[in-house]
DNA sequence: GTAAATAATTGAACGATGTTCAGAGGATCA
DNA sequence: TGATCCTCTGAACATCGTTCAATTATTTAC
């Protein structure tokens, strides 16, 4: 049995994200506590430290779950929206991204929020999954502008996601100036409709 | 001399917004500290808390101060631009967004960073700075659709303020996507043009 | 002008926080 | 089985925002 302590600490590094999840799905990233983790997972404060370099480490465990389950929800999407224009495809992206960030508003915030000042940014699968999301807006972008070079592909694909990422944050953000979600996604239809038409 | 106390009041309120402006700007809102806030301003800890409820009020000082060179910063260029077609007026306030924000980073940051989760929401003239923002947003847009309801010019204009801080926001951001500013102008020309043509 | 009342200022103390680390305990391997 | 390594523990540490009894300054009342 040489692989008890490795399977072990696998076993707690997965009951350790399964809990931070929760805590911030239920109470957001700026409430998560050492403290009240090892409780909920029956360890020392200390053995938090064992598996994850710190709490910031531990969050990026989480939103890599996040990405991946955001992902998924994308790329459903556009399983499902072969036959549609390339313009229908870029607002069904935005929307099922509207919706992944309204019926996760902590877990979605908390991909951005988390604090990454170490080193030289973020981890590379960060960019990784940013990728990803990027290569998906790019696809329809591509044959709405046949002609376009990959470098201006790539900045419209840019622009784009800012924009819809921009209304998705200030339209859920109660406090400054949040409107009901229906109204969001008119005003992603609005811009991408005029954007992207010929 | 019955207003001596309400004057030094004052000038403690002013020295240390000041104080927390530099701080701010130089380090980030993050690296705030009550404690070298005192220091710097020379009276106790406890002090700031005779003139600010917290920390959190003095930096909504601090945000005011910063809406306020921002307004006129918009207010400029919009003067500037009297002559210029509609579509132009809107890409010129939002480049001077983008310049505002790429020049004072972290003073924009602070902006929508701060813990706001006392009561209601925002403070009322929060709301008001946001407001004036959007009416200088929605006078070009009102001459773009002279026909479209009130409401309607509402929407857009959220749509296109929210998809130029989402670019502004993602476009600095150097640990996640961030460009060069000129590529950000041409994702905010990009946009604008498009969105705004008839 | 002086005494009483009111307000401001101080800085040690409080309760949290994330993180560390010496010692204790369990797993692994020869 | 014994030696070695790794993990786990939880008290201790440094730091944070905030409080509050005591002290000092200012204002008011007479």
């Amino acid at each position: 049995m040489a692989k008890h302590t490795a399977a072990k600490r696998e076993a707690l590094r997965e009951k350790l994200i399964s809990i931070a999840e929760q805590q911030i799905q239920a109470e957001g990233l700026a409430a998560l506590r050492a403290r009240s983790l090892a409780n909920e997972a029956g360890c020392a404060v200390g053995a938090i430290y064992n598996v994850f370099d710190d709490l910031t480490g531990l969050v990026l465990a989480v939103n890599g779950r996040t990405f991946k389950r955001m992902g998924q929800g994308v790329a459903k999407i556009m399983a499902e929206a072969e036959e549609s224009t390339p313009s229908d495809q870029l607002i069904l992206i935005a929307k099922a991204y509207l919706r992944f960030a309204a019926d996760n508003p902590n877990l979605w915030r908390a991909l951005f929020d988390v604090e990454m000042s170490l080193e030289g940014g973020a981890p590379a699968w960060y960019m990784d999954e940013l990728g990803k999301l990027f290569s998906i807006i790019a696809t329809p972008l591509s044959e709405i502008y046949p002609e376009a070079p990959a470098s201006e592909i790539d900045l419209k694909t840019r622009a784009l996601f800012s924009s819809v990422h921009g209304m998705v944050l200030l339209g859920l953000e109660k406090r400054i100036s949040g409107v009901p979600a229906h109204q969001i996604e008119d005003m992603i239809e609005y811009l991408l409709r005029n954007v992207t038409r010929s």
